[in-house]
DNA sequence: AAATCCGTTTGATCTGCATCAACGAGACGG
DNA sequence: CCGTCTCGTTGATGCAGATCAAACGGATTT
């Protein structure tokens, strides 16, 4: 791996704390590569072997049943992801794979089950991203039980726009058809659910969303601290984010 | 607290390994308390003041969102909820009544916290059972993204049976509405979810599920150990469970 | 420039699930 | 013993959202 990378990973909440000989420790046995786009990376049900950091790109964890297919988070750099299954040496409960061309680290799940083992300070620094991960997660589900898909939309478009400092206009951070699996529905229904929201302060441009009325957008969206944040930015739980 | 208490708590993942002396100083800052059914512990929003340990009873975790209410969780003796909010100090993402009439026990969050500061066991004894919540929660989200609430409630058949067993009957160990919500559905539909298993093997007689062709309940439940288990036993993820 | 491909949108239709309303059956209290 | 209450079931209806099919538009390829 690169030499520049490890003053960012360094930044990561996760490894900010721990002493440098440890950390100079993990990174030592980590791997680097890049990985051209749609490319698998995990399959579900494989053995966490490796934590994984996105340094570059972007990466999409998603589950699958039977023949469905659903995505569970979208991880941005510089992000750790799958740290849960890694610690419990299970199996991954989620398949990843990267929407576009991304570059990855791999860090050996045992070098890191060993480390904290070894540094107290590393420890808690695991137990507040696996806290942050856990209520990120609970979030996603008290979303999916407790809105509506129209609602979720809004929430998501809401949410975006307060992450972007009440920004009335920004530009969707992924495919539609990923963004409404996120949400957990349909591309159509995903179309259809902004179309509708026009009469409530909402519009869009191709991947651009223009808020035309922010008071009717928060009154659908009925944001809520505790589903849609500000603990740490939505749709990325599985991620080691909760920036600086 | 009753002197009795403490070796059931020591059973748990989260407190058997530290050590006896912080096990104790723990349970010397601890308050115990018997609360009638029906009685809210903690309101979502509010400062996670405390770890809670369930010794009798039963306990719901549950989340609303504007006239909307949704059961997140089912916690049974001997298991700790919220563990996640004490330890971010973050407000509670869900709200927890008792079920029944339950004796509680709980921990201020600050003495949690300064423990696994310096008790490198209960560190890591408090990732695991966080990685354990974690992927609690993850399989309960993928079994709303995946499966319809039929299947939702074929599967939970299926793996209550599996729990027993492979018991051929049961008996449903919470109200129905109850479960239903646990389960992402109105009562109503999961009185209906059942009776149209009657077709595939499910039949019911009170709050007694028995089951009369596993092959065909099987095939509509598809069992699937990344959603099902047998990892942590499904829908208690806001728990310290995974006893032995 | 034409052809192909893929994501998105739109329309038509179907169905799963919620909602509303009513009823039955145990449980409980007067 | 009889009301009352709550939970569960059933029926009727409506709506949200999935599915299927087709058209559109931008990007890439030939």
């Amino acid at each position: 791996m690169r030499e520049e990378d490890k003053p960012e990973i360094r930044k990561l909440l996760l490894f900010r704390t721990m002493s440098p000989e440890n950390f100079e420790r993990l990174m030592q046995a980590a791997y680097a590569h890049s990985f051209p786009a749609q490319l698998e990376l995990i399959r579900q049900g494989e053995p966490a072997d490796f934590l994984h950091i996105v340094m570059e790109g972007t990466v999409e964890l998603f589950s699958g049943w039977r023949d469905r297919e659903t995505a569970m988070a979208v991880v941005r750099p510089v992000s750790t992801f799958i740290l849960a299954a890694c610690i419990k040496d299970a199996p991954y409960l989620m398949s990843a794979r990267t929407v576009e061309k991304s570059r990855i680290i791999m860090i050996p799940s045992k070098d890191l089950r060993a480390t904290f083992r070894l540094d107290p300070e590393f420890a808690v620094s695991t137990i507040t991203e696996l806290a942050n991960c856990y209520r990120s997660v609970v979030r996603h589900a008290k979303g999916l039980k407790l809105r509506t898909s129209r609602e979720r939309v809004a929430a998501y478009i809401y949410r975006q726009s307060s992450i972007a400092g009440n920004a009335v206009s920004f530009v969707l951070p992924m495919e539609k058809r990923l963004l409404a699996s996120l949400l957990g529905m349909t591309p159509e229904n995903f179309s259809r659910a902004i179309k509708s929201l026009q009469s409530d302060g909402v519009a869009m441009d191709g991947m651009r969303i223009i808020i035309t009325n922010m008071k009717l957008l928060e009154a659908v969206a009925g944001p809520d601290a505790l589903i849609d944040g500000p603990d740490t930015n939505a749709g990325h739980f599985g991620s080691g984010l909760t920036g600086p």
